[in-house]
Order: structure tokens, then sequence, then C-alpha cells
DNA sequence: GTAGGGTTAG
């Protein structure tokens, strides 16, 4: 036995030759072999399984609680619902009900969250009868991570943000349960804030982590600076940066991604070169956040000398960076290179590829390619009501109104769900959401007599609606009202009245915003001397004295 | 003596 776990450190081959050599294996050394063959160093999921599958022949042994949480969790990490779903079955079968604690039940939760079915976590963990920190910190991970997750579906997801909610939610339940939190739990919390853009609560995680001691490990740290980018606070985040006792690639990334999304183009670029100097290789994701940098400032050439540059860090470009590559080339004006470039990809484009494809061709005006672009989004994605929107605004910016009320027919022929736009804005640390022409706030009436002024305010500068936008929800007759009561105005009508601070009206999220309120947000922030800070999808818009930092699209 | 929970991109 000795001998065994002194060459499990050196040699897993050589630990099994002497294991085979044993007569008679307990459960408790083919428990020790499953777990060494999935170290992070080894990950041999097949010795772990061939070992498993020998404890169930055999007649004289029967797996215990000590088996299944590492192969649990290597399910997790492929991950193998149909493996994890047999192995479910076996736990039930041969575990003794006192068998059946809180570790077992633990990496079987983190398994289904793995596979993304938050609903069977939520309901394990209500099973479990005394959790202790491993069990919360695998709830509240699950809920973390499934909400931050994109999956192919855009980020600014309702259902995304209820599952955010949710993880402040059982925090404060944890709490009450008074178990301490520690470094885990807190990047569970401080990622949910992250997606919320709920700055005051992600701040207050972070005096938690200083106040009692804990550590700012390269998690706990990647996650603040993703908190901060995200919420608009590009120096905090930067602040946090620079105060981490060790940087790893993740961190970095996080960083360059928060100088991406801020459109700081150079400032990514010499985070970059950094990260060089300081040893540090970049993986795929580096090279996405940072080709995403230069996409953002119209840095062609250097974003494409990254993508060519994959192969000198010894990386294989994924689907991604064909994606950055294409919004590269889009935002740039270059359609049809993005276009040839889409055609002669060696894998099969995505709907977020065509996507970015049709957004560049409708800006850019070139008719065609978002045309045949649209033709491939609807076929991957018929429901997406977004899709049809694009192409249908596009038309009305080329006064082609036939083909706007074509789309709008195709749309209601097809009875496509309709998406309302949203809005959410922080005042004073509460969140407020707002929906296009919403009615069911409290306040209401003095935020519609409030978009009335601003809206007679900014007429009076020379602004005119741009009528032929599709909206949501909207009937044609009603289109021009649902332009004044859109989620945007609202929240920024509410945010005025509601705080008489001069800080930045913080917009954290934005659900489908119509080309109309640019122009008038820009004017807004000059007429009532505010800064707007707007998070629209993965990206800022910084509106001051009747400016704004992100131009590109509108 | 053996086991579970964490960060980044689109």
């Amino acid at each position: 036995m000795l001998l065994l776990s002194s060459t499990l450190a050196t040699s897993l081959s050589y630990a099994l030759a002497i294991f085979n050599q044993v007569p008679n294996p307990t459960i408790f050394l083919f428990n020790t072999l499953i777990s060494s063959s999935l170290t992070a160093k080894y990950r041999h999921t097949h010795v772990a399984f061939s070992l498993y599958s020998r404890i169930l022949t055999h007649t004289s042994l029967k797996p215990n609680n000590y088996t299944y949480p590492s192969l649990f969790k290597a399910c997790g990490c492929h991950p193998w619902l149909q493996h994890g779903l047999a192995l479910h079955t076996h736990v039930l079968k041969f575990l003794e009900p006192t068998s059946y604690d809180n570790f077992v039940q633990a990496s079987l939760l983190n398994f289904y969250s793995k596979c993304g079915k938050v609903g069977v976590c939520r309901y394990l963990f209500d099973q479990i009868s005394k959790p202790d920190l491993g069990s919360w910190n695998s709830i509240l991970s699950a809920y973390a991570q499934n909400a931050g997750s994109l999956n192919g579906v855009s980020s600014n997801n309702v259902d995304d943000i209820n599952l955010s909610l949710e993880v402040l939610f059982l925090f404060s339940d944890m709490q009450r349960s008074l178990i301490r939190p520690n470094e885990v739990t807190l990047v569970a919390l401080i990622s949910a804030c992250a997606d919320l853009g709920a700055l005051s609560q992600g701040s207050w995680a972070y005096a938690y982590v200083l106040k009692n001691k804990m550590k700012l490990n390269r998690f706990v740290g990647t996650a603040l600076i993703h908190m901060y980018a995200n919420c608009g606070c590009l120096d905090l985040a930067y602040k946090v940066f620079d105060e981490m006792p060790e940087r790893d690639t993740f961190c970095y990334n996080a960083m360059i991604r928060g100088y991406a999304i801020h459109g700081r183009g150079q400032e990514a670029i010499g985070l970059f070169e950094k990260m060089g100097n300081e040893g540090l290789v970049p993986d795929d994701v580096t090279i996405i956040v940072t080709m995403c940098a230069c996409s953002h400032v119209g840095l062609v050439d250097e974003g494409c000398n990254y993508f060519e540059s994959m192969a000198d860090y010894g990386l294989e470009p994924k689907l991604e960076h064909y994606g950055c590559l294409i919004d590269l080339l889009g935002r740039a004006g270059q359609v049809k290179e993005a276009e040839e470039r889409v055609r002669t990809m060696p894998m099969k484009p995505n709907a977020i590829l065509w996507r970015s494809l049709l957004g560049a061709a409708r800006v850019h005006g070139n008719l065609e390619i978002g045309e045949v672009a649209l033709k491939h989004l609807i076929e991957l994605e018929p429901e997406t009501s977004g899709n049809y929107v694009l192409l249908s605004n596009m038309y009305a910016s080329l006064n082609r109104w036939d083909d706007v009320r074509r789309m709008r027919k195709l749309m209601k022929d097809r009875q496509i769900n309709k998406m309302p736009g949203s809005s959410i804005v922080e005042v004073d640390g509460a969140m407020h959401e707002f929906l296009i022409g919403d009615k069911t706030h409290p306040h209401t009436r003095e935020i519609y007599l409030k978009v009335d002024e601003m809206s007679r305010k900014v007429q009076e500068y020379g602004h005119k609606p741009r009528t032929g936008e599709v909206l949501f929800d909207i009937e044609e007759e009603e289109r021009e009202d649902a332009l004044s009561y859109h989620s945007e105005r609202l929240a920024i009508a509410f945010a005025l009245i509601a705080s008489a601070s001069s800080l930045p009206i913080r917009i954290i999220k934005n659900l489908r915003v119509c080309g109309d309120c640019h122009a008038s947000t820009k004017l807004i922030s000059k007429i009532y001397e505010r800064e707007i800070v707007v998070r629209d999808r993965n990206r800022f818009h910084h509106f001051k004295d009747g400016t704004c930092s992100c131009s590109d699209y509108w």
C-alpha cells in the first residue's frame, strides 16, 4: 500500500501495475486509485471508469461514498450527461442511505450544473438535510456559472438575470444558516454581481473579502476584475489587477476584456505585451479578448495579426476566433472581405457569426450580404425575433417600406415570439427594470411626465425620431409613441427623478436597443448635464456632454 | 488512510 501511494505521485501506469498484483484489493484501494487517476495532472477517465466497473463486477466489493465524487467530477468536466445519469442510478441502487452524504450530493449537484440543469441542482440542494460549506458553494456556483455561460445564446438574457439574482438570495439564506463563506463562495457571489452589473452589492462583497481577511487569490481577483469592468468601473478593476499578489493568464484575460468592452484598444494591446514580459503565455481566450479590443476601435491590421499569431503560441483558431475576425473586418467596413472569410472558413458558421455579418452589412449598407446572412440566420434561429428586426431596420434605413412591411408580416405569419426591449437602471444601489411602454412602476405618472419633457427638449435640439424602426410588441400606428417611451428613456427618466446625485446614471443592462436611442441619449446627457453609462450587451457606451465614446453600429 | 465547491471569450 505504501509503495502504491508513493508511486502514484510519479507514475499512474506504474501504480496500476503494482495494483494489479495485489491479490484482494479493498474498496479503499480502488477509491484511492480512481481519484488519483482523475487529478488535474492525469485526468485518465477511461482508467477511472474501468476500475469502477471492476468494483461492480467484483462479488465481494461495493462502491461507497468515497467512490462517486471523483467520478461525477470527471463526468462534469466533459460533460458526459449519459455517463453521469447512469452513475446517478448506481448511487440510488448501491449506496446505503447513510452513505449518501454531503460529498456525494455536492458532486452530483455539480455534475448537473455542468450539464446546464439548474432546476435539478436546486431539487438536489433542497434534499440536503444539513448543507455544509461545500453544499452551499456548489449551489451558488451552479446558479452563477449557468447565468454566465452563454451556450450560444445572447448574454443579455432575462433568465440569466434571474439566475444571478438567485445567487444573491441564496447567499443571504446561507448567512442566515450561520455557515461561514469562504473564497469559493465569494467568487460565485461576485460573478453574479458582475452579470447583474450590481456595483453596490459587488463592492460590498469585496469589502467582505477584505474585512474577513480572505485571500485575494487568482479566482477572487479575476472575478473582481470582471465585476468592476462589467459595472463600468475600469479604474477599480485595474486597481484590483494591480494589487493581486499573483497574476495568471485568467486575470490578464479579464483585464484585457475590461479594456475591450470599454473601447480602450491601446491599453488592451499594452497589457497583452506586458503579459508576455511577465513570462505568461496567451491562451485562446486572450486572443479572443485582444481581437475584440482591436475590433472595437478599428485596429484592423493589429487584430488580424493577433489572429495570425495563434500558430506561434501553438493555438488552433476556433469558431470564436473566426467570429472575432468577421466582427473586426465587418465593423471596419470590409464587409465583402468578412463575407469571403465566412465562406472559406474551415468550420460551419454559427448564428453569432452570421449576426455579426448581418450587423456589419446593415451599418455599412450592404443589403445583398445582409440578406444572405439573414437567410442563414433564420435557418439556424427561426424563432429569434431580433434577426428579423435587424434586417427590417436595414430596409427602413434605405426607405424600402414594402420590404419592412413584408418582414413584419413574415414575423406575424410565423408567430415569432416577440421579446420586448428592456432596461435596468441602478439607482442608489437598487435595480429597476423597465420594458418598452412599461406602466407598472409605482411612479409611472411622474416618469411619463419626465419623458415627455425629455422628448420636447431633445426635439428642440433638432432631434428627429427615426420612425422607420421596427419595435417589438408595437403595432405600426403606435410606433411613434413607442419611440418616446422605449425602455432606455423610461429608465433614464426614473433615474433623473429618483436620484439628485451627480453620479453617472448607470443603465446596467439594456436588452434590444432601437437605433433611435443612441442619438437621443447623447442629447439628454447634454441637456440634463448628467453622465450616462449604458451597458449594451457586452459593450459600454459613455454618454457625456452630447457625445458618446462608442459610436460604431449606430 | 480514500471524496465535493472557484476565475476569462463569443
